[in-house]
DNA sequence: TTGTGTTTTATTGCCTCC
DNA sequence: GGAGGCAATAAAACACAA
């Protein structure tokens, strides 16, 4: 054993200590309907807990056999061969008393770590011996790791569908502008060639102009920005279309992140993007984003979150 | 009653801190 | 090197459906 801990087992050791009255007082417990003075019980009970328990501390069989064995017993032969079944017997594990638990689970609420000092105390209170304190400690701090995991997962969850469906609103809101800009560009030429006015030398066909995901892998695109700053669109916020362009994550819709130059560029009509592009939502995959990546994945940083636990 | 899944108590081994 | 914490695990106790 690394740390050198030798453990004494709680049942048979602290039994086999030849002291019956202290083996009595710290794990043996009568049901609540039986008066404390029908017991054989050397010494008085050090706590209510040894007592009061809606539940056998000792819920193992045979019990009651004992209990009424030594409110009766006349020899000392019988007694030994008592201790010795009890002693078999206390290798099991014993429940503790819904007192004790509630006890326990205060205390706990209080501070779930365990000084010294409360740890003996509590045992002494509850009766119970100070390793099966901390162990209850130990464990129960373990549950309660275990729910705050569960917890935070589902506020997780919740958080993650609440921004993949702000995410499938934008690509709709996208994909509606889009259509939006090609119906104006086409309307805008078509006026033009009415009015006599020359094609603009590379204005070919409107839809050919509009940036598209066919493109990617180009350092920057140019993209006219048709509702820029709108901060609200159809329950959508569209500041979340900037995203790319500087403001790291889409989670302050009122505000805007964007620089100086950025500013001017919206002020102009166009705003350039570094090499992020929205992708189509059937090609994201959503378990497991590439790392860095400048998509909607969510590229979470599984450290940051799992280290706080600790 | 019995089989099975869940919860609780306890042990073991490793790690960190003093 | 000892004390204590934690993760993993064992196993008893318990709950409950069939």
């Amino acid at each position: 054993m690394a740390g050198g801990r030798v453990y004494r087992s709680n049942t048979s050791a602290d039994a086999g200590s030849n002291n019956l009255s202290v083996l009595l007082q710290s794990q043996w417990v009568p049901s609540s309907s039986e008066p404390l003075d029908t017991l054989f019980i050397p010494g008085s009970s050090p706590s209510p807990f040894l007592v009061s328990g809606t539940r056998s501390m000792v819920s193992f069989e045979g019990v009651d056999r004992r209990r009424s064995y030594f409110r009766t017993f006349d020899g000392e032969e019988k007694v030994e061969e008592d201790i010795e079944e009890y002693l078999h017997r206390s290798e099991k594990k014993r429940r503790l008393t819904v007192d004790q638990v509630q006890f326990l689970e205060k205390s706990f609420e209080a501070e779930n770590k365990l000084e010294p000092d409360r740890k003996v105390q509590l045992a002494k209170d509850l009766g119970l011996q100070s390793r099966q304190v901390a162990i209850w400690f130990q464990n129960r701090r373990a549950r309660w790791k275990t729910k705050q995991l569960e917890k935070d997962y589902d506020s997780l969850q919740a958080s993650y569908n609440s921004l993949k469906a702000d995410y499938d609103n934008l690509v709709k809101e996208t994909d509606k502008l889009k259509e939006e800009v090609v119906q104006l560009t086409d309307k805008l030429l078509l006026e033009g060639k009415e009015k006599g006015e020359p094609e603009l030398p590379d204005a070919k066909t409107s839809s050919q102009e509009l940036p598209s995901e066919a493109a990617e892998g180009e350092e920057s695109k140019v993209v006219p920005v048709v509702s820029a700053k709108s901060d609200y669109t159809e329950g959508v916020h569209s500041s979340v279309l900037l995203e790319g362009a500087g403001s790291s994550y889409p989670f302050e819709p009122d505000q805007s992140d964007l620089s100086q130059d950025e500013e001017d560029n919206l002020s102009k009509g166009l705003l350039h993007l570094p090499s992020c592009v929205f992708p189509k939502l059937q090609d994201i995959d959503y378990s497991d984003p590439p790392a860095g990546s400048c998509n909607f994945g969510f590229p979470l940083d599984d450290h940051a979150f799992w280290s706080w636990a600790y």
